[in-house]
RNA sequence: GGGCUCGUAGUGUAGCUUGGUUUAACACGUCGCCCUGUCACGGCGAAGAUCGCCAGUUCAAAUCUGGUCGAGCCCGCCA
């Protein structure tokens, strides 16, 4: 017989039907018995009348057949159940089970650690799993967005011979005879395609951060989707590029998304446009309105990325800010140069974080080997990079969005582990 | 790299400040009995923890001290 899913058992009223899945809960109401019956579509509500069916030994979170006939039932929830005629247990559930997962989080309370060491369990939970389903739509829409805007999709490697970024630090890895690194990020390679030709390119894909930290929103290996665009006025230019593809993102969350941003009570603001700040601007706003202290003004602290937000949703009403302006100081060597020794480097940030870091590129090869050894670098090194530069560099620029980031910002996550199925943190490799 | 906090049944917590009537409590889960409309079902009962580990102080340690292992958070840095 085939199978049949919870949620089309509503299309099948009054046939003999099989639905796979597991138990999700268990009620013994005197003679009648509730079994509700979980897959990958949701919950469907079944029913044992019949005395000759024996359930005594049926296990919560069992994979099981149940054969039976729907109807329609005022008093079932969504006002269908299936009345059951067998039940087949495909595996039993062993007990106990490391924690209850049939129910919504503010009732389990389980903590980030037990449900990281039970991931795949965990994610029996429709709260938790919903999390990834969001995340999927996220990954899809970029995609899509990208690709209606002219972009390819580029697949890099993540093994390299030199870091992009100075400050942050790599993993190193044996190559065979070489020593090689964990890529940080795909910067050099999404600009060098930028130069082959395809102008505009996308990619979505893990990079790796040796950094040493444990905080609520880091992780070591995180999904950066990044773009490079050629052919560029400025940094606006990137900018736009972001703007519109939040609100596209956005809407599609909105539209495909609804059950997932309802069972964690988001509801998702329409983005119209999304105010800009100097960082300069933004420093003062901290100092003047909120008597924030700075020791460093090349960059503004978690506290002031937390009051520049509060500030921008009560003076613009955004979630969103970007901070734009900031000194060569602070920002990579490839980032283009603006008036008296700003950059046209800039962040976004969403609820009190940052989620986004783009620039305008330097395209000029004699300027990008000058800034590369203003920066300890040796242009012998990256040889593999320059050379592209040589031949007619577009000007151009990207960005990078940290997909875990934006997934624990828009569902209110408290860390950003609960938005990555298998995290890789300081201290944790498994699962 | 610096700082702060926490480890008590399968899960989440209380108890620790002020060591002793604690036989370590409560909720969920588990097991048994009852219940013909549950939907966070309900009622009655039961099992389940040498209080992370090691040492010390003491007549007496979940409780105080030191070490150790594990975990969480903040800062620097970053998406």
């Amino acid at each position: 017989m085939n199978r049949t899913l919870a949620i089309d058992v509503k299309n099948h009223i009054g046939e003999e039907i099989k639905l796979n899945g597991w138990v999700h809960q268990i009620r013994l109401v005197g003679k009648i018995k509730f079994v509700i019956l979980r897959d990958r579509t949701g919950l469907v509500q079944t029913i044992v009348l019949d005395k000759n069916i024996d359930i005594s030994n049926l296990e919560r979170e069992s994979a099981v057949a149940i054969f039976g006939k729907p109807k329609l039932e005022k008093q079932a929830p969504n006002g269908v159940e299936l009345e059951v005629s067998k039940i087949e247990v495909i595996e039993k559930a062993q007990s106990p089970l490391p924690f209850e997962v049939n129910r919504a989080s503010e009732l389990t309370n389980v903590k980030i650690d037990s449900i990281l060491d039970h991931r795949p369990f965990s994610l029996r939970n429709l709260e938790l799993a919903s999390i990834f389903r969001l995340q999927a739509e996220i990954v899809r829409a970029y995609a899509d967005f990208m690709r209606s805007q002219g972009f390819l999709q580029i697949h890099t490697s993540k093994i390299i011979s030199a870091g992009t970024e100075g400050g942050t630090n790599l993993f190193p890895i044996q190559y065979f005879e070489q020593k090689a690194y964990l890529a940080q990020s795909p910067q050099f390679y999404k600009q060098m395609m930028v130069g082959a030709g395809y102008e505009r390119v996308f990619e979505i894909g893990f990079v790796y951060r040796a950094e040493d930290h444990a905080t609520s929103r880091h992780i070591n290996e995180y999904l950066s989707l990044d773009f490079e665009m050629g052919f560029i006025e400025d940094e606006q230019d990137v900018i736009k590029m972001e703007i519109k593809l939040l609100q596209y993102m956005f809407e599609q969350l909105k539209k495909n998304c609804a059950q997932e941003l309802k069972m964690h009570n988001v509801e998702l603001p329409e983005i119209k446009t999304i105010p800009q700040l100097r960082l300069s601007e933004a420093i003062k706003i901290c100092t003047d309105k909120y008597n924030k202290k700075f020791e460093n003004e090349n960059d503004l602290d978690p506290e002031a990325e937390r009051l520049i937000c509060e500030y921008s949703k009560k003076e613009f009403a955004s979630d969103f800010v970007f901070i734009t302006h900031y000194p060569q100081s602070g920002r990579p060597f490839y980032t283009m140069p603006a008036e008296d020794g700003l950059t046209r480097g800039f962040d976004l940030l969403y609820k009190g974080l940052e989620v986004t870091t783009g620039s305008q590129r330097i395209n000029n090869f004699e300027m990008l080997v000058s800034s590369m050894k203003k920066f300890g670098l040796k242009p012998e090194d990256f040889e593999f990079y320059l050379e592209i530069f040589r031949y007619g560099m577009p000007s151009h620029g990207g960005l990078a969005i940290g997909t875990e980031r934006l997934t624990q910002q828009i569902l209110n996550l408290k860390n950003i582990r609960e938005a990555c199925l298998f995290p890789r943190d300081r201290y944790r490799l498994t699962p």
